[in-house]
DNA sequence: TCGCTTGATGTTTTT
DNA sequence: CATCAAGCGA
């Protein structure tokens, strides 16, 4: 009995056969050619499998992404599904651009556009938009960010007198919600001691209503909620893909559910191993649900590995092994087995980070550059230790990126533009409008802000309402207002209504995003504003301004080009369902500030050459680089407390956390623990790396780097092996061919003072290092290659102008986009700095470092690429979707030559081609077929009152040539001569060295963009308090 | 009551 | 470097 109910159905479990490939069948059909091409048995099986739910479990590297992306265009090109009718979700925005790329390689420019393809989060706000209506959700919602989240829950806790600590509160209440526990029911259930914490979920709950916001939880269950009451919203989807699906939360599984809720079609790929998401309640459990929920599950493994050289999976492996609760499952390497890892011990992290950037230059030059800066990532537990690294690649030349960090969108500076766009959009966004409420000061105080609020929570009425009402008269306001604050109040008022008009203001009138943003800042007077705020600072602040702008910019510019920007919008028509339509210029504003708020990282897909000038380093923490691949790979920072990290609750999930950063390499692998970190405590390796034999599987030293060892490498990366004789000249012109500048033991060099040295944590690494403990001695202490980028540099790597371009680059003689303005503000930047250096080299007081920099982000990803409107085809209308692809249209051929590797995972961040004059001449506007928007033709031109600002304050500062000269020129910051030893910290000195300059790329996640290599080096290190000889401050130090 | 300065404080990972 | 509390002058 119970066969034939598990074998009935199971023919209603394979999907509508179009074609069903045998094996046999599998390489012959023509059409399937291209998309099984480059393809594994498994991995053709999987894509082609017949069931409708599939597993696709394998470990890291072994083409799951690639597997579901073929799957994709195989249901579409093979099995006829209409791509408006699939649902791909990824875990990441960035996951979500690549993968359309990569489909977009499969199936052909167009189609790719039509899936519903995105974050989690993001399908499910594009759901909630559309269809939000019918489950009582306003139009217009907001989503709060973590910093509105948090807002509200500090704002709550310090009203009630509570003494729960807000950020704590905000994660309970993220995992609650996460596991669909409302407020209410928590209240039912909760225990006596955590009244404190039920009574703030559910206000904050209830924040989130009058501030008409919905939080990232929320969107995910609120959606879950429409589709629960409202299946119809889903009657079209005919198959759901999930990637990375091991860190899907339980609502997440419970949206997929229901997303495929028709026809059961569901496909995911994952990896057990690689569930680094715990900590945002994340469940592997889902995997296992799965297959409960879909009876008949099928489960393909992949096992071969096509990244990674074998030494490298193998360390890896014994890493992951020492999980023992893990079913042992083996890595399978397809290519030779490489170089062994590298685990090396230094002593400060400041020596590891140049010991870090002294290996890529010899890495790149013994290579004979056959690695580029874009093969370099160096991944970290968190981005706090950055900075050493940061500044080592900075002092050196090389450019570089950095992903994860404090964002773009989160600097106050362009916060605060966006909080006033929020509240034009929406005044009903208390935390918006209390922020800014005084800010640029205008004279309303705290007294008066919180009677304010009071009388709002009194009346469960909103603040906006509140002061509109006390402003115009309306009510007698309970609260008294000073004349000031009734002044400025007004002011504020009358600001965000006539921004309100402008947006919705009829026809010719009507205002772009853009115009909205120039218009709040020379209302807001925000130059003066940042000006006496922020004297030490305004420049970067001021360019970070100009940044938004471009930004807003560039997304003004896209929606011009028209469809793409609905198209992604918007959902299929179903029949007797109502969509709210989506075109005008709020839903703009409002689909502009969901990106933002979506976005921890954004970027832009790279042009498909991206010249030599582009090349950069990356930095990124772990978590960011999942997915992601490049050929040399250093892990620094391998100690205790940071990985695993001192506030992690689960080790495992830390261990994995290794295993992901480990399993990114595919030629090279580092990783590093320097014996101090940079706030002076000793530190202990990671217990990770010092299970027992586990030494056997790393080198103590970097790799030798021989010809035959670079072929290799060269085999493993699928390039072309460099000429003999270039490596053999390569190596003898390099001075420091080898790994041996610091002891192995991670002693400093030519010191023998090793009183760091003691015990608990050498012991059995001793026969290890042992022999090779007294090599130190061979050391003359050559100059330190990371110096190599200033000098005169014949030798290194010379191919790579990209690495002095950070010095050398000139200002382009006149243009006036913000892009460029911001150059110009970042070279008078530079120039302070090197006074302040000078200053800084007469009067040697230790000097504190500050924290790193601010990126920018390119929030015009979202919009796709402001190309030139070329030839396309003339766009079937977008709202009303008929099925405008006829199926027998042929895939069109992908490029004509797919590398065969991907040089570059993360090519797809860059923007630098951005800034590129291409894309700041703004796009030729065709004339869009939205009757409401308003076509803006020049949109990047600064105004005048703009320009005149900038350029006083460029003649203010001394000539901005100079640095740059100076960067090019021999490094000034210690004697060229002096020994490597000088940067052994004096005892007591308190102080690492001193920052000499903060390089000049610095991007942060968010952070695309363009501030790119090309700049002269924007943002600070080491200016904080110590910054500004010639102002007041000076005296303290002595 | 407001605006500004000063000093003390603190830092995982991200949709 | 950001945030926050405390304190002072207007
Ligand atoms: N059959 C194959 N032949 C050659 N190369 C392949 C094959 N399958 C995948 N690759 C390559 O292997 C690399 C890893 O692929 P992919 O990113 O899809 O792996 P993954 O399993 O998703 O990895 P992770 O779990 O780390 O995200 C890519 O460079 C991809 O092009």
């Amino acid at each position: 009995m119970a066969w034939t109910r598990e074998f009935a159905p199971r023919w209603s479990r394979l999907l509508p056969e179009r074609v069903f490939p045998n094996s046999s069948e599998l390489d012959a059909t023509n059409s399937m050619d291209k998309l099984l091409d480059g393809l594994n048995r498994a991995q053709r099986l999987a894509v082609t499998s017949p069931s409708l739910a599939l597993q696709v479990l394998a470990p890291p590297g072994s083409g799951k992404t690639k597997t579901l992306t073929a799957r994709v265009s195989y249901l579409i090109t093979e099995r006829g599904l209409q791509p408006w009718n699939i649902i791909v979700c990824t875990f990441t925005v960035k996951a979500a651009k690549e993968m359309k790329e990569r489909i977009k390689g499969l199936v052909g420019d167009g189609l790719e556009k039509k899936l519903i393809l995105g974050t989690f989060h993001s399908v499910a706000r594009r759901f909630l938009v559309s269809y939000g209506n019918l489950i009582g959700i306003e139009k217009n919602f907001g989503i709060a960010d973590m910093s509105d989240s948090k807002a509200i829950i500090t704002r709550i806790i310090k009203r009630q007198g509570f003494s729960i600590e807000p950020g704590a509160a905000g994660a309970r209440m993220s995992s609650l919600k996460a596991k669909s526990m409302s407020a209410e029911q928590y209240a039912i259930t909760r225990k006596a001691a955590e009244q404190e914490f039920s009574a703030v979920y559910s206000e904050y709950e209830e924040a989130l209503r009058t501030s008409n916001l919905l939080d990232y939880d929320d969107l995910l269950l609120r959606c879950a909620q429409l589709l629960r009451e409202h299946p119809q919203c889903v009657s079209n989807i005919e198959a759901v893909l999930i990637d990375e699906f091991q860190d899907t939360n339980s609502v997440q599984f419970e949206l997929m559910c229901l997303f495929s809720r028709f026809k059961k079609n569901v496909t995911i790929v994952g990896d057990p191993d690689q569930s680094i998401y715990g900590w945002r309640n994340a469940e592997i459990k889902n995997l296992e649900r799965m297959e409960k929920r879909f009876p008949g599950t099928d489960v393909i493994h992949l096992e071969e590995n096509y990244r990674s050289a074998g030494a490298i999976l193998q360390s890896a492996q014994k890493v992951i092994e020492q999980d023992e609760s893990r079913p042992s499952k083996a890595l399978k390497p397809t290519f030779g087995i490489g170089d062994r890892p590298v685990l090396r011990k230094l002593p400060t992290a400041d020596a590891e980070a140049k010991w870090l950037v002294s290996e890529i230059r010899r890495t790149q030059a013994l290579s004979a550059d056959l690695l580029k800066f874009n093969d370099f990532a160096v991944l970290l537990r968190s981005a706090a230790v950055s900075r050493h690294i940061e500044s080592a690649l900075g002092n050196s030349g090389i450019p570089y990126r950095m992903v994860g960090g404090t964002k773009f969108f989160d600097r106050i500076e362009v916060k605060m533009i966006l909080d006033y766009l929020r509240i034009i959009n929406q005044p009903d966004h208390n935390d918006a409008l209390l922020r800014v409420i005084n800010i640029p000061t205008r004279g309303v105080g705290d007294v008066t802000v919180k009677g304010l609020i009071d009388e709002a929570e009194r009346k469960r009425s909103s603040l906006w309402k509140i002061v509109l009402d006390s402003v115009q008269g309306k009510t007698r306001s309970d609260t008294k207002l000073s004349a000031q604050a009734s002044k400025g109040l007004t002011d504020l008022v009358n600001l965000v209504l006539t921004g309100q008009k402008k947006l919705t203001g009829k026809d010719d009138q009507q205002a772009s995003p853009f115009d909205l943003v120039e218009y709040l800042i020379k209302k807001l007077e925000l130059s003066k504003y940042l000006q006496k705020r922020y004297p030490d600072d305004y420049e970067t602040r001021w360019a970070n301004v100009e940044e938004l702008k471009a930004q807003t910019a560039d997304l003004t510019a896209a929606m011009a080009q028209g469809e793409e920007f609905v198209e992604e919008e918007v959902l299929p028509e179903i029949e007797g369902l109502e969509q709210r339509l989506i075109n005008a210029n709020e839903d703009a504003l409002t689909l502009f500030l969901a990106n933002i708020a979506l976005s921890s990282e954004v970027q832009r897909k790279q042009d498909e050459n991206p010249d030599e000038t582009q090349q950069h380093v990356t930095i990124s923490t772990i978590h960011a680089a999942k997915g992601l691949e490049w050929p040399v790979v250093f892990i620094p920072a391998c100690y205790e407390g940071s990985i695993p990290h001192s506030r992690a609750d689960d080790i495992d999930e830390e261990r994995r956390l290794l295993y992901v950063g480990m399993t990114r390499a595919q030629a090279l692998l580092y990783l590093s623990c320097p014996n101090k970190n940079s706030q002076s405590g000793e530190t202990t390796m990671s217990h990770f790396l010092t299970q027992r034999g586990i030494g056997a599987f790393f080198e103590t030293q970097g790799p030798k780097l021989y010809d035959d060892a670079v072929n290799e490498l060269a085999r493993t990366l699928r390039r072309e092996k460099p000429d003999l004789k270039q490596l053999i000249e390569a190596r003898s012109g390099y001075e420091t061919p080898e790994d041996t500048h610091y002891p192995l033991d991670g002693t400093f060099p030519k010191s023998e003072n090793a009183r760091w040295d003691q015990g608990k944590n050498i012991d059995f690494k001793e026969g290890l290092y042992a022999n090779k403990r007294r090599r130190t001695d061979d050391q003359s202490g050559g100059p330190m290659v990371p110096v190599a980028g200033f000098m005169p540099a014949s030798k290194v790597t010379m191919q790579n102008p990209a690495g002095f371009s950070t010095a050398s680059m000139s200002i382009p003689p006149k243009i006036t986009t913000a892009a460029s303005r911001m150059e110009e503000l970042e070279a008078v930047q530079s120039e302070a700095r090197l006074r302040d250096i000078d200053a800084r080299k007469a009067a040697p007081a230790p000097i504190k470092r500050s924290k790193a920099a601010q990126g920018s982000a390119n929030i015009m990803s979202f919009f796709g690429k402001p190309k030139v409107a070329t030839d396309a085809a003339p766009h079937p209308a977008t709202l009303t979707r008929t099925s405008s692809v006829p199926e027998t249209q042929i895939v069109p051929k992908p490029p004509a030559s797919m590398p065969r590797y991907v040089s570059n995972p993360l090519n797809d961040i860059s923007n630098v081609s951005s800034r590129d004059p291409q894309r700041n001449a703004i796009p030729p506007t065709k004339p869009i077929q939205l009757p409401n928007f308003k076509l803006r033709t020049t949109p990047l031109t600064t105004k005048p009152t703009t320009t005149k600002r900038v350029e006083q304050d460029v003649t203010t500062a001394p000539s901005f040539s100079k640095p740059y000269t100076f960067l090019s020129s021999p490094p000034p910051p210690e004697p060229p001569s002096s020994p490597p030893d000088q940067e052994v910290i004096r005892p007591g000195g308190g102080g690492e060295r001193i920052e000499t300059f903060r390089p000049a790329t610095t991007f942060h996640a968010t952070s695309v963009t363009q501030v790119g290599n090309k700049i002269g080096t924007g943002r600070r290190l080491g200016m904080g308090r110590s910054f500004k000889p010639w102002s007041a401050r000076g005296g303290r130090g002595g």
